[in-house]
DNA sequence: TTTTTGACGATTC
DNA sequence: AGAATCGCCAAAA
């Protein structure tokens, strides 16, 4: 892969999350353009693993707020152990204040 | 080139 | 209100 514009986009945004904010696929995806397919954000993240920079893919969660991808990270609470590290209070694997730690690139960036 | 999948999201039943 | 299913599209085998 020398330029895949999807994914260096993911990465991209991923990247400009800042610690202590959070965002969801969808928005991510929206803000992308490729809006509705959130599942392509997700499997970018995929090649985030093998992405230079690391990608803090600890602040992307799922609509719902929940550690959907915890399982990706060596250690299934490595991930709340993140966001919990950054100020956000993480509860059964799911993002609390979620609406209020939300980062949205649309607004960030696009603005 | 075709088929399968995939860290989601929204809608329908 | 809860559970299940379809839809998005791009990458990997």
């Amino acid at each position: 892969m020398k330029d895949p514009n999807f994914f260096e986009k993911v990465f991209d945004v991923v990247r400009l999350i800042p610690p202590g904010r959070i965002t969801s696929y969808g928005a991510i995806a929206n803000f992308l353009g490729t809006k509705g397919s959130s599942r392509m954000v997700g499997w970018a993240m995929h090649a985030a693993s093998s992405a230079i920079p690391p990608i803090p893919a600890h602040r992307v969660v799922n609509s719902a707020g929940l550690l959907t991808g915890k399982v990706h990270f060596g250690t299934p609470t490595l991930m709340e152990e993140l966001l919990k590290s950054e100020g956000i209070l993480v509860k059964d694997d799911k993002v609390q204040n979620f609406k209020k730690h939300f980062w949205d690139p649309s607004v960030e960036i696009g603005g």
